[in-house]
RNA sequence: GCUGACGUAGCUCAGUAGGCAGAGCACUUCAUUGGUAAUGAAGAGGUCGGCGGUUCGACUCCGCUCGUUAGCUCCA
C-alpha cells in the first residue's frame, strides 16, 4: 500500500475512532486528529481520563461502526453555516474562524458523525477493519502548555490484520531491546531515589564502555589537531550573565545560592562554550593561531523539567565529547566538513550511521525573547550555514524554533528503539558570542576581528550514545566495545589455575577485560551465564585442552567454533578489536 | 512543569468484600567435579517506595511526597 493511502486510512481510523467516543461519551469536544508516522490520533477535551478499559470498550463501537459501514461523504458549507453547524464544538469553531475569508469549508459526514476535516478519506467505515488502540495521554491544545489539557488516544491501524499483528509484534520486540530495561539487566547502570531523578549511576560494566568510547575519542580528535582542555563545571553568574545564558537559559542551569542573600552567586554549567573562550582568551590571538580547535571532556548539567527524563537517554547530569573551534572566515567551511566528517567517522565506527539524519535548526523569528543577537545576525549566520550545508550536499530538513538561543545547529538526529527522535550529534555555527566575550584575533592586515566559531561534539553525549548502542546491539557489543570481552570457564575446578594463566598470557597482549569464572557450577550453567551476560568469546578448559595445550572458544554469535591455541586466539580477538569489527 | 498509569525480597511478578506477607530466578551453606544455554538439598532475605490520615486493625481505603513509565511541553 501507498504511503499516502495509508495516512488516508489511518486518518479515517481516527476519525471512525472519533466517531465511537462521541457515542459512548456524549460530552468529550472535538479538537484535532491526524495520521502520524504509525498510526493516528486524536484529541478530546473532556473531564474524563481514558482508562485501558475505555480503550477497549470504544475498540468495540469501532468494530461495530466498521460493521454498520457507513458511507464516508465529502461537502462543504460557506463560513455561516459552518460555524452553525459546529456551535457546540468550540475547537472546531476556533479553526473555523483562522480559515482565511474565502476558503471552502470543508467536512467529512458518516453516519451521524460529522467532522471539519481537509480530507481526504476511504469511502466506506467498513475499510477499517485492522486497528489497535495503544495509549491515552494528556497533550496540549496547539501543542501549547499555556492551553487547556486534553486527552489524547493514540492508535494504529493498517490495511489487513496480519500487518497489524506484525508491527504490534515489532512493537513487543522494541521492549526487549529498550536501553533502560536492557541496561539495568546488563548491570550497566543503576538509579538511586536518593541520588535523585535523571541521574544515573554507572556501573562498572557501563562505565567501562563509556572509558573506551572516551578514550576513542579524544584519541581521534588528537590525531585531527584538537587540543584538550579541561575547564571548571561551575561559574559565577557574571560568566554567564555576559554570555546569554542568564537571560536565556537560567531555568536550565543549577545555581547555587541566592541571589538576594550571597555576595557570590555560582551556576554549575550547562554548556562548556563560555569556558573554553576563556582558554581563548588567554593571550591575545593573530590569525596564525587559527584555527584553533578545542576540544573537552566535558560533565554538564543541566536542570531538565521532571516529566523530561528517560533512562541514560535525557538526564540531568552527562558528559559530551565537546569542543569549539575558532577560525577566520575562509576557513570557515573546510573546518565545518572537518568537524562533520569527524561526526560521520565516529557514526560509522559505531554502526550508528545509517540510522541518522539531519536537521537544520533554524530560530524562530516569531518567538524573539529566546535568542540573543538581531535580526541581520540572524540571517547572516544561517546564511553562512546554509551555504555550507548546500556546498556539502547534506540533505536536512529544517526545524524551525530548534536553534540554540546564540545560533543555528546541525543537528544529526537519530531515533531510539520506539521511534522517538533525539539529537545525537550538533554542529553550530557561531557569529554571536565571539562578540559579546570580545574574542579577537590580529588579521594580516594589523586590523581586529571577530573569529567564527564552530560549536560541535563528536560523538554526542557519552550516555545517550550508550543508550542508542544498547539499544542498536541488542547489548550484544563488538568486541572491541564490550565491557567483558572473554568468559573463561574451566570445566571443573582443578582446571581453573590453567585458565588463570590464560587470563594473564590475555593481559599481557592488553586483552584486559576478561573474567574468569571459577565457581563449582557445571560448564553448561557457566556457558548460559555468559550467553545471557552477551559476552563475545567464551573460553573452554578441560583435562583434553590442558593436554593438547589448547582452549575450546565459544563465541557468542556462532557457539563453538573448535579449539585452537591461546596465541592464536590472541591474534584473532586482537584484529576484531583493532579493526572495531562489529 | 502538565495529564494518565505504575511502585510488594537484588530481579521478574502473584497477593481486593481491610484481619500474621508468597513464587521463580539471584544470594549463602552443604553435597556433587560435571565437556558447550539451568545438578540436588537446605538456608537467609521484605518498615509491601516514604510521610501523614481514616480504622480495633492498612500492602489493601484517602491525602501529600519521592521514584518509574506513556505522552504533551522543553531539550544533547
Amino acid at each position: 500500500m501507498e504511503m499516502n493511502e495509508l495516512q488516508t486510512l489511518r486518518h479515517s481510523a481516527s476519525h471512525v475512532m472519533a466517531q465511537a467516543v462521541k457515542r459512548l461519551f456524549p460530552d468529550v469536544k472535538l479538537a484535532i486528529g491526524p495520521a502520524i508516522d504509525n498510526g493516528f490520533y486524536y484529541d478530546f477535551d473532556t473531564e474524563h481520563p481514558f482508562t485501558r478499559e475505555d480503550l477497549d470498550a470504544i475498540e468495540k463501537e469501532m468494530k461495530k461502526i466498521a460493521k454498520e459501514n457507513l458511507k464516508i461523504e465529502h461537502f462543504e458549507l460557506p463560513r455561516a453555516e459552518a460555524l452553525e453547524l459546529m456551535k457546540d464544538e468550540p475547537y472546531k469553531t476556533e479553526l473555523i474562524n483562522e480559515l482565511p475569508e474565502g476558503e471552502t469549508i470543508s467536512f467529512y459526514k458518516q453516519g451521524e458523525f460529522v467532522d471539519l476535516c481537509a480530507g481526504p478519506h476511504v469511502n466506506y467505515t467498513g475499510k477499517i477493519k485492522a486497528y489497535k488502540l495503544l495509549s491515552a495521554t494528556g497533550a496540549y491544545w496547539r501543542g501549547s502548555e499555556k492551553n487547556k489539557m486534553l486527552q489524547r488516544i493514540y492508535g494504529t491501524a493498517f490495511p489487513n490484520k496480519t500487518e497489524l499483528e506484525e508491527h504490534l509484534a515489532a512493537l513487543e520486540e522494541a521492549k526487549k531491546r529498550d536501553h533502560n530495561k536492557l541496561g539495568r539487566e546488563l548491570e550497566l547502570f543503576t538509579t538511586s531515589e536518593l541520588i535523585g531523578q535523571g541521574l544515573p549511576i554507572l556501573l562498572p560494566k557501563g562505565a567501562r564502555i563509556i572509558q573506551t568510547l572516551q578514550r576513542f575519542v579524544e584519541d581521534e580528535e588528537q590525531k585531527r589537531g584538537w587540543q584538550l582542555t579541561k575547564t571548571p563545571l561551575m561559574a559565577k553568574s557574571d560568566l554567564y550573565k555576559l554570555s546569554g545564558h542568564w537571560d536565556h537559559y537560567k531555568e536550565g542551569m543549577f545555581v547555587l545560592g541566592d541571589e538576594e542573600k550571597d555576595k557570590e552567586v555560582f551556576a554549575l554549567r550547562p554548556m562548556t562554550c563560555p569556558f573554553q573562550y576563556q582558554a581563548y582568551l588567554n593571550r591575545g590571538r593573530s590569525y596564525r593561531d587559527l584555527p584553533m580547535r578545542l576540544n573537552e571532556t566535558s560533565t554538564l548539567f543541566r536542570n531538565e523539567a521532571s516529566g523530561e527524563m528517560h533512562g541514560l537517554i535525557r538526564v540531568r547530569q552527562f558528559t559530551i565529547s565537546e569542543g569549539h573551534l575558532m577560525c577566520t572566515p575562509e576557513q570557515l567551511e573546510d573546518e565545518f566538513r572537518g568537524c562533520l566528517e569527524l561526526a560521520i567517522y565516529m557514526l560509522k565506527t559505531l554502526g550508528l550511521y545509517e540510522d541518522v539524519s539531519y536537521r537544520f535548526s533554524q530560530w524562530d523569528p516569531d518567538d524573539r525573547e529566546k535568542y540573543i543577537g538581531t535580526e541581520e545576525q540572524w540571517n547572516e549566520a544561517q546564511d553562512t550555514m546554509k551555504r555550507i550545508l548546500d556546498h556539502l550536499n547534506i540533505p536536512y530538513v529544517i526545524g524551525i524554533g530548534e536553534a540554540a538561543f546564540y545560533g543555528p545547529k546541525l543537528d544529526i538526529q537519530i531515533k531510539n528503539v520506539h521511534g522517538k527522535e533525539d539529537t545525537l550529534i550538533t554542529l553550530q555555527v557561531d557569529q554571536m558570542l565571539a562578540e559579546k566575550f570580545g574574542m579577537e584575533y590580529v588579521d594580516k592586515d594589523g586590523t581586529k576581528k571577530n573569529p567564527y566559531i564552530i560549536h560541535r561534539t563528536s560523538i554526542g553525549c557519552y550516555e545517550r550514545t550508550l543508550a542508542l548502542l544498547i539499544e542498536k546491539y541488542a547489548g550484544a557489543f563488538p568486541t572491541w566495545l564490550a565491557p567483558v570481552q572473554v568468559k573463561l570457564l574451566p570445566i571443573a575446578d582443578r582446571h581453573a589455575d590453567y585458565m588463570a594463566e590464560i587470563k594473564r598470557k590475555l593481559a599481557d597482549k592488553g586483552i584486559l577485560r576478561t573474567e574468569l569464572d571459577d565457581r563449582s557450577e557445571k560448564i553448561g550453567y557457566k556457558i548460559r551465564e555468559a550467553q545471557l551476560e552477551k559476552v563475545p568469546y567464551m573460553l573452554i578448559a578441560g583435562d583434553k585442552d590442558i593436554e593438547a595445550g589448547v582452549v575450546s572458544v565459544r563465541s557468542r554469535k556462532d557457539g563453538d567454533i573448535g579449539s585452537m591455541t591461546i596465541d592464536e586466539f590472541i591474534e584473532k580477538i586482537t584484529e576484531e578489536i583493532e579493526t572495531k569489527a562489529r
